[in-house]
DNA sequence: TTGCTGACCGACG
DNA sequence: CCGTCGGCCAGCA
C-alpha cells in the first residue's frame, strides 16, 4: 500500500476545479487560486498545473488565469500565438501588449465569490 | 529513485 | 528604480 488512492484531491485538481469556475468575462491570477488553496506561497504549482491542464479530460480555462500584473505570462504556452488575447477578448476582456486592461474591473476572486 | 525545472510572488539591497 | 534570491509542490528524464 504504499500508493495510494485513486481520489485524486492533488494540488492540482483543485487548481482546475477552481479554475473551471472563473465565470465568463471574468479572469484571476495564481496568487489568488494558490491563497484559496492555502498555499499562498505555492503560485508557481497554479502555473504548472495549468500547464498540465491539457492532461485533464476537463477543459480548463487558462487562457482566464493570469499573474498579479494581469499580464498574460503564458500565453507562450497556448500554441505560440495570440490565441490566449484572443480568447480573453472574445470574452469581452481588453487586452494591449499582453497586458490586461481595467484588470481590478474583471478581476475574479475565488476566496470572495466562492 | 533522485534531482531539476517551472505560466509566480514577495522581500531585500 | 531595478536586479537578485528564496519559497512553495508536483511532474518528468
Amino acid at each position: 500500500m504504499t500508493k495510494t488512492p485513486k481520489k485524486e484531491d492533488s494540488f492540482f485538481d483543485r487548481v482546475f476545479e477552481v479554475a473551471r469556475l472563473i465565470p465568463y468575462g471574468r479572469v484571476t491570477s495564481y496568487g489568488a487560486i494558490a491563497e484559496y488553496l492555502g498555499s499562498k506561497g505555492s503560485a508557481r504549482m497554479v502555473g504548472w498545473a495549468m500547464n498540465s491542464s491539457h492532461t485533464q479530460k476537463f477543459q480548463v480555462p487558462a487562457h482566464r488565469v493570469v499573474n498579479k500584473s494581469g499580464c498574460l505570462s503564458g500565453k507562450h504556452h497556448f500554441g505560440g500565438s495570440d490565441i490566449m488575447q484572443q480568447l480573453l477578448e472574445n470574452e469581452g476582456v481588453t487586452v494591449e501588449d499582453d497586458q490586461i486592461q481595467d484588470f481590478q474591473k474583471v478581476f475574479w476572486n475565488p476566496m470572495k465569490e466562492l
